[in-house]
DNA sequence: GGAGGGAGATTGGTCAGACCAATGTTGACA
DNA sequence: TGTCAACATTGGTCTGACCAATCTCCCTCC
């Protein structure tokens, strides 16, 4: 078991037959054994560290599938290393605006009219939320606009390393967020500036304009940000 | 051990002891199975999980030591979607050129003269390289560029995808620099038009100029890119 | 005949103990 | 004092067994 990991899992393929839904089934695990000459431990280490990545899931009394890994595949990455404070929250937030800024300006340059409209609904929903007083909805639409972005793009690498910064951001996020609702006056209509500085970004991306985007995510990011928010994290070390 | 990863990294930190390096060492496996109340199997699959993203290193004879990842610690994460068909070229070469994009930029905001003076000489040293014939170093001397460019920004979470990326290309990088080279004709002073187009990212850079950055890497990845290199891959599904 | 349920097979999850292999440590010997 | 052999330490692997979740199939009962 001295392969590289990607080497190891070309090998599986092999050893395994499709299934309806386009993932791979295994062979048993007693069987890889036998057939790749090694110890069922030794093994099922191997197939751990795939089971991380995400592409390879086990269920008990049923079987184990290579499988596309979803787009949170990379999450358990940046929480553990944050966890172990080998990243702190700064980095990650820093490192999250830039993604989104760039993302947002290709977006401008891809968009449908349909997926501008997508766009639109969803700071609608987020509005209505904070109108209703449902902070924690608003925050998941908030959440869900900004996953739109990347969706428009479409690009796998970023909508993974996107999804994990945010989880590793979630708790960071929520609580920013409830401090800049609490902080923030609602105007006429109930909408706070945290709502309404999303439009911006929507009409930038519908025309098709980059440059407008780019000013409006940066615009957003400067009320929004979450660089700083905590700085005080200690490296086990 | 059903608990998170995270989790389970956190009550290591309990179970080691500093070294002067910084890192930290763990208690002998068989003590930690007898501490944690877990066989060695499976605290094993674990421990290779954290092997696996970098923040764990095991030495037979030796020890096992929790420690900062290092910049290249996501790279077996994409080789191996890569192999496996879960991502193709274009879409690591995509996202890597979004990527060093919007770290030109950055990088123009930030850039000290040092920085700068540090850029151009990598830029010098590639020139050199090609002129002498030597592509291989200057292929070397390429990625050193770009790895400068994130090196100015800081941002670790962008250091190691860019690196993981990088190392995913390497081999279609290696091949299209020739390609390129071959096709190309060298000026007065041997230089081809793959070396010269970094020097105004250099200038850009060095003048705190973050439009003109953003002009410079694009014309720079529009005679020098690698998306579509090659689509011809196949998912194993 | 059809629905429900239980026995058994399948398969991943865990455990225990042993031995191998690489490394570090100690102390006897030249 | 330097060298090297024996031993201790520690991660790497193997074997075989049993547990737990799931699925399959057939029997029973309505």
């Amino acid at each position: 078991m001295h392969d590289t990991l990607e080497a190891f899992a070309i090998q599986l393929i092999d050893l395994s037959h499709p299934e309806p839904d386009g993932s791979r089934r295994l062979i048993p695990e007693r069987e890889l054994c036998a057939r790749l000459d090694v110890s069922r431990g030794a093994l099922r280490e191997r197939l751990s560290q795939l089971e991380y990545i995400g592409v390879l899931s086990r269920r008990q009394g049923h079987g184990t599938y290579l499988q596309a890994p979803g787009p949170d595949v990379i999450r358990t990455y940046f929480t553990t290393m944050r966890a172990l404070g080998f990243l702190d929250s700064t980095e990650i937030a820093e490192a999250r605006e830039m993604l989104e800024t760039v993302v947002a300006v290709q977006a401008a340059r891809r968009a449908t009219a349909a997926d501008a409209e997508r766009l639109r609904a969803l700071v609608d929903e987020m509005v209505a939320c904070t109108a209703a007083g449902d902070h924690d909805a608003a925050t998941e639409a908030d959440l869900a606009f900004h996953a739109g972005l990347f969706r428009i793009v479409d690009n796998p690498v970023f909508t993974m390393v996107h999804t994990g910064l945010a989880y590793a951001l979630q708790q960071a996020m929520h609580e920013r967020r409830a401090r800049a609702i609490a902080a923030e006056t609602p105007d006429a209509d109930g909408r706070t500036e945290t709502d309404t500085i999303h439009y911006p970004v929507v009409d930038a991306i519908a025309a098709n304009d980059p440059d407008a985007a780019r000013d409006a995510i940066r615009r957003h990011f400067e009320i929004h940000s979450l660089i700083t928010l905590d700085t005080a994290e200690e490296a086990p070390a």
